[in-house]
DNA sequence: AAAATATACTTGACAAAGTCAACTAAATAT
DNA sequence: ATATTTAGTTGACTTTGTCAAGTATATTTT
């Protein structure tokens, strides 16, 4: 049996990927690297956050972060205020046009995958959710500290 | 209904793709690039194919590609021979190390997610199956080409 | 309080991954 | 026979990501 549930799980990644990639998954919008939206979507759920939580949660490299987040400051995104608990830190702020950058973002993402479900009913959406709801449980129920 | 099953993919992908990177995906064992990996286990599924074919199914650029090939016959996993039917071509091969190779990126990616479901028992390795399979049920059917 | 250690972040140099355009050679279509 | 497409290669390039060393501030140890 747990062969049988390792293999289904390979297979469902195996599909479940393109998927994701064909839909843009969670960060990508278009025209924007994985790690650069991402970024922006950290601040935008976590307002005032600093690069070092940034690089922990998404288990990115400081250096390779440090210059992302230049970019997006560049990009007018972002915007850095010294933290006065942390000398060291900044306290990292989306900037209207940033806000708009991650929505604009999210939107286009629920857009896609909307398209791709458009065929679907009540019942089927329902089971859908369930289902991913089930996986999610299971999951989390193996990992102390597997997963996220 | 339909914006909360697009939240709950969303939210879903969100959980997943960690886990999938933490666990790595099909294709990841573990000093190998994502795209080298892939490219062995496409040989492996389909011995005997081309670069073209590889490129079109992977979505690959044909020059990338190329290089990959390169490597992975100096590496002595793969060898070509010039195509009897289409003298552009070559059929590609695994060679014995090369098949030892994909082999054991396979039992790798099984062995890690074995690790990771460990904690389960029949029940929930059925209920997870099942969940997994009505995903991918409903899923399929959204797409006359929008999914693998 | 001083010294040692750890943390936040930056920079330079680099390696790896991926893309683009131009090319050769063979196959296919006109 | 000529034009177009397809298989593959190569060179030059960009993007993405990593590593090591450095500065400045915080924290811990003695």
């Amino acid at each position: 049996m747990k062969e049988k549930t390792v293999y289904r799980i390979l297979e469902f990644n195996r599909f479940y990927m393109p998927a994701l990639d064909l839909l843009g998954n969670y960060y990508l919008g278009s025209e924007y690297s994985a790690a650069e939206a991402r970024v922006l979507f950290e601040v935008y759920a976590c307002d005032g956050c600093n690069a070092a939580h940034i690089a922990r949660t998404m288990n990115l490299d400081k250096s390779y972060l440090s210059r992302i987040i230049q970019h997006h400051i560049k990009s007018g995104y972002l915007v850095r205020v010294r933290s006065a608990a942390d000398f060291r830190a900044f306290d990292l702020h989306l900037t209207e046009a940033g806000k708009e950058r991650a929505e604009e973002l999210i939107r286009k993402s629920n857009e896609q995958i909307g398209e791709i479900i458009a065929p679907l009913g009540e019942t089927e959406c329902r089971k859908l959710i369930d289902a991913l709801d089930t996986i999610t449980g299971i999951l989390k129920s193996c990992g102390e500290r597997g997963m996220l």
